[in-house]
DNA sequence: TCTAAATTCTCACATTGTGAAAAAAATTTT
DNA sequence: AAAATTTTTTTCACAATGTGAGAATTTAGA
């Protein structure tokens, strides 16, 4: 220990043989402060509180596996191409960012509990939330639960406007998962489907609720693919079909206008 | 050791100090293949080679340093926010991706070597290559691998083309690092920029080879920034003036219409 | 040239991290 | 519904791993 009285913080069981990978991230995550114009292994050492001998051993595993690189000339660290390759992995959260401000906008207009999901998979993946000012709330969906594909009516709309064939392949996959949600079936899907391409948009079937009812809308990019979908839900009186449609052109007015897609 | 045999692969001093920093970073790799359905435990510790117990201990660590998320109901692992906030601050490598396609359109028309360069700090950084075809190779310059701004015909056009007073801050900061190539000043850098400007492109001096020459072209985005530079290098043969003006035209012709500006 | 600072390497040793094993929880089968 | 099976979580003794003092080496500055 560099520091003894470091060993005073409790680490109860939290910090139970996690020392050098701990060390590792925290190093990473200098380097990262630093990318711009890199950082140098005595800074870094300095800044992490650690030996500049331990120091230089981890940042020399990083670096063989590609996380950070280091350039022999500069002696700077910087962060790799294999860090990034992962990052994008988690892209969900990128298109969180995306659509953020227009997910505040839509709240702001309609006062309702606005959803942004996306597809991960066979399931719907809900990435970000803004919870309508509109006194009697719906019951929420949290970020970063998952449903099957068809289940809700953001989700329905992330494979309902895919080509036929596509839409199939996941409604097939994901029969069996269908009945725990109010006992709907493959065909239940699929006929909403059907109903909701002429539409352009999904209307829920009060499936937490039966007071409740959601749109779903998808997002397309510039290649016409769906990308996410934004569900503006709230309770059945609010939700006439007039409604419904203004909802509609609006979510369309201002995922466009915002430049997100 | 799980697999004693492991043991015998020669670890001289390659894997000295490194076991549970490079399990852990195996272990994101294998959350990341898995990323769209998630991982569960048992499996990622069965594709790993690892113990239950310690495949258990190191996610959790992940976990807590939020580079990876668990969920208690589904008990599947996903990578993390945390990772993505990692992986965007090596943001330099998205701009490889838009840009791919016409450096290989690029090679391809001109059977010369081409570099994809980006300003890091008050580095040039090369991001990506594509080798030509031309059997008469250039030297090559590494992916990964940083030169001061101003060394270098892509690395000079990265900021020959800004305002004077940012070229200015540039090369001073810079100054002394140029010497060692060719021995360079900062004032043959100021030159060079003043003939690129007619032009609208930099040529190289000759900086490896002196057979070598390079045509260095700034991309700018819609708001006349310089995004990157696209470098194409041949032996001095292939370079002269009127083929030197032919790829400048090529470039950008394709940088444009490929929509990637 | 010498001096100072940063980087790289080495190695003895104690701490960290390991994995067997068992408990707890979930899942499937009977 | 109970039993069997699989998966997840916790515990703990112990030695292999990772640590850091220090020395050698390289680099930068005067």
């Amino acid at each position: 220990m560099d520091k003894p009285g470091q060993r005073l913080t409790r680490g109860p069981q939290s910090s139970r043989g996690s020392q050098s990978i701990c060390r590792a991230i925290a190093l990473l995550r200098y380097v990262a402060k630093r990318n711009e114009h890199g950082a140098r292994l005595s800074g870094i050492a300095r800044d992490a509180g650690l030996h500049v001998s331990t120091t230089h051993r981890i940042l020399g595993i990083l670096e063989k596996e590609g996380l950070i690189t280091y350039d022999q000339v500069s002696k700077h660290y910087h962060l790799g191409l294999e860090l990034y390759n992962l990052g994008v992995t988690a892209y969900q959260f990128e298109i969180r960012d995306r659509f953020r401000v227009s997910l505040e906008r839509i709240e702001r207009e309609t006062e309702d509990t606005v959803f942004l999901i996306i597809r991960s998979g066979n399931d719907a993946l809900c990435v970000d939330r803004v919870e309508g000012r509109y006194p009697v709330r719906t019951v929420l969906v949290d970020i970063g639960s998952r449903r099957p594909l068809g289940i809700g009516a953001g989700s329905l709309s992330l494979i309902a406007f895919l080509p036929e064939a596509e839409f199939e392949a996941v409604v097939s996959t994901n029969t069996p998962r269908y009945p725990p949600y109010k006992n709907l079936t493959a065909d239940d899907i699929r006929q909403l489907a059907v109903k909701s391409r002429k539409a352009g948009y999904v209307v829920s079937y009060g499936l937490f609720h039966e007071r409740v009812i959601s749109v779903g809308i998808p997002i397309y990019d510039k290649q016409q693919h769906v990308v996410a979908a934004i569900t503006v839900s709230a309770i059945s009186q609010r939700m006439d079909h007039q409604r419904r449609e203004k909802i509609y052109r609006l979510v369309k007015q201002i995922t466009e206008a915002e430049g997100a897609v």
